[in-house]
DNA sequence: GAAACAAATGTAAGCGGTTGCATTTTTTCG
DNA sequence: CGAAAAAATGCAACCGCTTACATTTGTTTC
C-alpha cells in the first residue's frame, strides 16, 4: 500500500515485468532486442509499460551495459551562432537516432575545457566532440586514457592527424586576401579574435597576412588589433585603426560579428562602406546578410559540419574506429561590403 | 595481468580502495563528506586517485544515491540567439556547483517537446527549465506524475500559478506600443512570430495589438503578417506589407531577427528609417545595437534570466518545494529606428 | 589509566537495469 | 505424432557506487 507511492512516481522494469507476468530479462529485450519477443508477450509488456508510464532509467542502463547512448561535446561558447548552430543539428541529428548530445561551454578557457571533458567522461560519454587543436597535454591524454572516441571540429589542418572534420581556416582566410588584394587594396589593417589558445582564428588571420605579405602589401603591425567576440569592442577597435591609419581602404575581419561592430564604427564615423572603405567578414552567420552594407565574407557550412560531425563520430563510436578526417569546404560570399580600392 | 587493461581504462572505486588501503565506503565518503576522513587517509585515497587517473562513473552514483546532480532543459532551439544566451548563462552558474546542465530543442513543436521531456526524465534530471506554457497536457501529467521539480521560463503570466520565470511579454509589448503611439503614428502594422504553441509571442502581440486598439489606431487584419524566425522571410513580409498598404509609418517587430529582416527590406525599398518609416524590435539581441539605424527594442535581461532560473530551479530541488514564480522587468531601449511619425 | 563517548572506517545490501547461460515453449519435419 | 531444432523466456550474477548499521580506533574525562 503505501509503498506504492513510491513505485507510483517511479515504476521500474520489475513493476513492468509484474504487471506483465513476466521477467525482468524479458521486459530488458523487450527495448533492446523487440524482435525476439512474442507478439502477445510484447503486447503485455507494451501495456503495462503504458498502464505504469514507466520510462526506463538510462543511468542504470549505461551502468549495466556499459555503455551509454550519449555523447558530449564542449563547446568555447553557445552564444557565438556558429557553435549554437553547429551544436543544435548535430543533436537533431543524433536525437534521431536516440543519442543524447550532452553540451558543455568551457568560454575558450583550456583550464575549464579540461575540466568539462573530465565531467562528460564521468557522465560516460562514448564519444567528444572538440572544438580546434589547441588544448591542454592533460586533456589530450585523460582522452587517450580513457579510449574515448573523439572528433575535433571547425578546424581542419592537414599538418594535424587527429580525427577532424572542419574547415581550412588559414586557406579560407588566404581566399578572402586574394578577393581583397584583387579590387586593388593596399592598405588594409586586420580586426582579429582573440587568438591565444584559438587555432581557427589564428590560421584565419595567418593565411590573410601571409597572403597581403606575398602581395607585396604587409600589414604593418598597428594595424591587427585583437578583440574579443563582441561588437562594442570591434567597433573601438576599429575607431583605433582609423586614428592610426586614416588611409585605409580595407579591414579584413577574423569573424562576422566583429565585422559587424566595424561596419557600424564606419558608418559613425562617416566613412561609407564600401566606398570609402571595405569590410569583410568571416563565417557568414545569419546576421551578415541582414547588416547594411549586406557583408562580403567567408561562408562555412556550420549546420553541415554539426550533422557530419555528429554522423561520423556516431559511427566511429559504434564501429570501434577512429574518424576520418574531413576539410569541409568553405566558400566566397561577395555582397556589398567590399568593393574596389577607392582612388586608384 | 590481463584484466589490468580494462582497470587501466576506467578505474574503478575498488581499484582506488584497493591502492589506498581503505574500503570503497571510504572513498565514496571521500568525495561526499570529506570532512569525516582523517587527514592521512584522505591524503593516501587522493594520491591513489592521481595515480590512477580516477573518474567517478556519474551513472553509477545516480544509481546508487537515487538523485543526480543534472537538471535539464527543453528550449525551441539554440539557433535563436535568447535561448543560447539564457542556457549558457545558467550552464555557467550551474556548472559552479558541480551541476550538469543538459540541454534538448524541441524546434517549437509540443510533440518533440514532450519526447524530449521524457527523455530528460529517464536521464534522470533532478529538476527541469521549460520554455513558454504552451504544450501538450500529457507533457505536464509526465512531469507531475515524476514529480520532477520545473520551472517555466522567459514568461509570466499573472494569471498563471505555476513556477515561472520571465518576462511579461503582453504588457512588454504594450509598452513599446506606447512609445510608438507616444511618436503619433497611427498607420500601423504588426510583424509577429509564429504564435502558433507560441505564448511569448501571442502575448508580445496581443499586448500591442490591444494598446493600439485602446488608443482608437486598430490594425488591420491584413496589417499583421506572421513569419518564422527568420531575416529573408520577414524581408519578404515587409515588403508585402508595404505593398499592401504603402501609407504606413511604423513597424511593430514581435522579435529582433524579424525586425531586422525589415530594416533592411526597408533599405532596399528606398524607404529610409526612421524618417520615412519606424521600426521596432523586441528581445535587444547583441546584433540591435549593430545594425544601422541601431534598433529601438524592448530589452530583456535574458542572461540574468537563465541565471535567476538555474538558481532558484537548483534551490528548489534541494530545499524540495517550488520554484516561486518572478517577473523580471523589462526596459524599452529607444536607439534610432523609432522616430517621429512623418508629416504629422 | 580505564571507562565512556566520539570519530573513523568497514561490511554488505541494494540502486535499476543487462546479459550469459539454463530452461521452457513452440515450431519444424521425418 | 514425437523427436530434434529453434525461439522465447527465466535465472541470477553483476555494473560502480552509496549508505545504514556494525565495528574499530582515537579522544576525553575524572
Amino acid at each position: 500500500m503505501e509503498e506504492n507511492k513510491e513505485n507510483l512516481a517511479r515504476p521500474t522494469a520489475q513493476d513492468v515485468a509484474r504487471l506483465a507476468e513476466v521477467s525482468t530479462a524479458t521486459v530488458s529485450r523487450f527495448f533492446s532486442q523487440p524482435g525476439r519477443i512474442r507478439k502477445q508477450t510484447a503486447e503485455k509488456i507494451s501495456k503495462a509499460i503504458e498502464v505504469l508510464g514507466y520510462v526506463p532509467d538510462l543511468n542504470a542502463r549505461a551502468l549495466a551495459s556499459r555503455r551509454a547512448d550519449v555523447i558530449g561535446a564542449v563547446v568555447p561558447t553557445l552564444e557565438n551562432a556558429i557553435f549554437a548552430e553547429g551544436i543544435e543539428s548535430m543533436q537533431t541529428w543524433l536525437n534521431k537516432r536516440s543519442i543524447t548530445l550532452l553540451v558543455a561551454s568551457s568560454n575558450y578557457n583550456p583550464d575549464r575545457e579540461y575540466q568539462q571533458v573530465q565531467r562528460l567522461i564521468a557522465h560516460g560519454v562514448a564519444g567528444l566532440l572538440l572544438i580546434g587543436t589547441a588544448r591542454h597535454d592533460k586533456t589530450r591524454q585523460l582522452i587517450q586514457a580513457r579510449k574515448v572516441p573523439y572528433c575535433l571540429s571547425w578546424c581542419y589542418r592537414s599538418s594535424n592527424d587527429e580525427p577532424q572534420i572542419g574547415f581550412d581556416n588559414y586557406s579560407a582566410g588566404a581566399a578572402m586576401a586574394a578577393e581583397i588584394l584583387a579590387r586593388g587594396h593596399k592598405r588594409i589593417a586586420v580586426l582579429s579574435g582573440v587568438r591565444d589558445w584559438n587555432d581557427r582564428a589564428t590560421d584565419r588571420v595567418q593565411g590573410a597576412l601571409d597572403a597581403f605579405a606575398a602581395a607585396g602589401v604587409p600589414v604593418a603591425n598597428d594595424a591587427l588589433i585583437e578583440v574579443t567576440y563582441n561588437h562594442e569592442l570591434a567597433a573601438s577597435a576599429m575607431e583605433t585603426l582609423l586614428q592610426r591609419h586614416s588611409d585605409l581602404t580595407c579591414i579584413f575581419c577574423a569573424n562576422d560579428v566583429v565585422a559587424a561592430g566595424a561596419l557600424r564604427q564606419a558608418h559613425i564615423m562617416g566613412r561609407s562602406v564600401p566606398e570609402d572603405i571595405s569590410i569583410t567578414g568571416f563565417d557568414d552567420i545569419a546576421m551578415a546578410q541582414v547588416l547594411t552594407p549586406a557583408l562580403t565574407t567567408v561562408r562555412l557550412r556550420h549546420k553541415l559540419m554539426g550533422e557530419l560531425a555528429g554522423e561520423r563520430l556516431l559511427e566511429a563510436v559504434e564501429l570501434g574506429h577512429k574518424v576520418r578526417p574531413e576539410n569541409i569546404p568553405y566558400s566566397i560570399v561577395l555582397r556589398d561590403s567590399l568593393g574596389d580600392c577607392p582612388n586608384s
